[in-house]
DNA sequence: CGTTGCCAACCAACTAGATAGTTGCTACCT
DNA sequence: AGGTAGCAACTATCTAGTTGGTTGGCAACG
């Protein structure tokens, strides 16, 4: 499983090779037809796991959004593959809509956060959940490995660092504040 | 170069079919790879003349970046061409860093008319060009066909486009007023 | 005008290597 | 003795890139 992680994050569903996973794993490859049925399915299970992994590593608190989006960034900073994968699945396999319904079960305790802080007049309501969420991942994403414009990397300065993460979490300020 | 442009876009590097593009495009493969040489290259090419296309199309008005982000948000609806190219590019070609060197060329009145805006107080100060303009760009790919939550569709209600677009609007007023 | 020679555009068919997925046998465990 | 986990080798198909010959246009020539 980490092989296939390792090599779909890199490569993508169309670029990764089953040979090469087989062979970074130390694995016979018909072991992991016989395990994982075939390379769709490989990337789908991946995917799920990452999906519950990002979820349980960085909660989201409602009351502190500027300080989640800041944790996203160096989490994204640390570990691209997270978000590589949903690009990939994004590209190569959801082209429209909510990325994964799975995502639905990790999005619910969330969304209740946020209502809770909104009830609670410490984030603005001028947002559904839903929407103020859309809009604190698509910040975090500003500078991530799957950046449009620059994407930032772990040899960066720190001062760059520094300062982004002082935007990021001004920017989250000033959206989310009621 | 058309054929070329919607395969890439769909499928990526890896998963573009050359057989595919000159069926579709009616055209001898032997020819292609005689003007194009061969698929590393054909991409950079589509890609390159998609940078040029989109600096032209939507043009950026540092006085009014609200008006540019949720016409950037228009455009990757319409269109999801554009963006697809560019995280293609970014996964499986340049994963950090200034996307392609070609856009610095794009990129110098872009920041220059930001620069101005800000000079004349119409644009907040707390961020350089750069920065502010990462930022429009990241903000108007929130709902984009690469982002990693929801993606917009062009069959989504359209009171949903409309809230969306007044989210945006709001949003960039927010971020970049002094 | 018709003919010839030349060159560039064109293309059907081919090649070499890769690639997802399978098979049939072996070894080990209970 | 029976069954399960494991695997080397295989197959059918796909794919980027090439080849060797063909066609059509054009200009010089007779």
């Amino acid at each position: 499983m980490n092989a296939a992680t390792a090599e779909f994050a890199q490569y993508g569903l169309a670029g990764a090779r089953v040979d090469r996973i087989a062979a970074a794993a130390g694995v016979n490859k018909a072991q992991s037809y016989a395990w994982f049925g075939n390379k769709d399915n490989l990337f789908a299970l991946v995917f799920a796991r990452h999906l519950a992994a990002i979820a349980q590593l960085i909660p989201l608190d409602g009351f502190d959004l500027p300080d989640y989006v800041v944790r996203l960034y160096d989490f994204y900073l640390e570990d691209p593959t997270h978000v590589r994968l949903a690009t990939w699945m994004r590209l190569e396999r959801v082209p429209a809509g909510l990325l994964s319904e799975q995502m639905n079960d990790h999005l619910g305790p969330m969304l209740e956060s946020i209502a809770l802080a909104q009830a609670q007049g410490v984030v603005t309501d001028r947002y559904t959940p839903p929407e103020a969420y859309q809009l604190a991942i698509g910040l975090s994403l500003t500078w991530s490995p799957a950046s449009v414009l620059v994407a930032a990397a772990p040899d960066d300065d720190e001062s760059e660092h520094q300062r982004r993460r002082a935007i990021l979490r001004e920017t989250a300020q000033r959206t989310f504040a009621p």
